[in-house]
DNA sequence: TTCATTTAATAACAAATGTTATCGTCTGCC
DNA sequence: GGCAGACGATAACATTTGTTATTAAATGAA
């Protein structure tokens, strides 16, 4: 799982092997809550095999706001930071292989890291890179329409129309199932 | 204009002296464009006194993104830190007295900063807040009317609803200037 | 002061989007 | 194989929101 990463971290073999030996694997089917609304976020994952989604209950209905897949972590970033209660569910959409740290040995090895310019710099421009993605996905959310969003969502990110039911694109899209429905027919009517 | 922000940095007088004789005061009418969308953003800016708005085009319209006023600072950030053209203009609201500093500085500054734990965590708190601030904002899109939306405008940026023109702050809201002033008219009803 | 410009309110109408309900299909599980 | 639950399409209707046009008030510059 692993292996692939090694080439991106300049460490020695013996803080390398530490390091990932923090990481514990667990298997679990789809629908399982990895994280409720209100818990303190302790664990970060890493996605080997399959999809997860970050949702939250808004009077009733499931507002989903993030999709994760293979090689991607996820956790209630916030909360996993600031150890505050989560605002945030996080949910597995289908079967999952995946492998967690907990947040005390992140930070451990944060700290040690952060004593290594490289990996340091490493470190920030992932975390301003976060905020990019995060504007930039707002952006899209004020400027385009919802049609223009669910195409922008198939040219940038195909694997969320692919896997994912489309009820959770709908409320990911900030528009209601049926609407999405509508959009899918309009659009096939064209072509 | 820097002496309110000495005690949070642990640096000795030579070097904070040395830091903030970076700085340029620039005073500016109201209406002036500090950075044009397609500029590479290479100054941070401080604001003094005044407010400043964030902008960007789509279709003829302007759609303002953000709302900035005393003792914050501004830039287009991901231009500014990855030297790419700005998608956005940034734009005084009202007459302005600013200090600004060129990235080349801001770059010196950090480089050292950075061998300090405790300013680097500082600088690294920042990032992951801005962060924070962006995902709020996002989520309270996705999660509430455009009537709630105005309501928190009003409750946790008054300074908003006080200094700015009504028509930049619905296009913040994402709605039109009419639907704005119906939902103004319609809380007034109700009172 | 005066005039042009900017800003805000409102009405009338159009378009977009949500809600509820129904139905058919698919899927996983016993 | 059959059944319950999840999922998606669609229709009918309600509500929200946008658009365009008009008017009035506020503001700023000469």
């Amino acid at each position: 799982m692993f292996e692939q990463f090694r080439n991106k971290f300049p460490l020695d073999d013996s803080k390398w092997n530490e390091y990932t030996s923090y990481f514990k694997r667990l298997e679990v089917p789809a629908k399982t809550i990895l994280l409720e609304e209100g818990e303190i976020s302790k664990r970060l994952f890493i996605i080997e095999k399959g999809c997860i989604r970050v949702w939250f209950n808004n009077n009733g209905k499931d507002l989903t706001t993030q999709f994760f897949f293979e090689n991607q972590n996820v956790a209630s970033i916030e909360s996993f930071v600031k150890k505050l209660p989560s605002p945030v569910f996080i949910e597995t959409i289908e079967p999952a292989v995946l492998w967690w740290i907990h947040k005390s040995d992140i930070d451990i090895i944060l700290e040690e890291i952060k004593e290594i310019p490289e990996l340091r710099d490493q470190f920030i421009d992932k975390i301003f890179q976060r905020t990019f993605d995060y504007i930039r996905h707002f952006v899209s959310f004020i400027k385009d329409s919802p049609v223009q969003r669910y195409l922008n969502l198939i040219e940038e990110n195909p694997q969320i129309v692919q896997r994912v039911p489309q009820h959770y694109i709908a409320s990911y899209l900030g528009i209601s199932t049926v609407h999405l429905s509508r959009i899918k027919s309009k659009l096939l009517q064209r072509k």
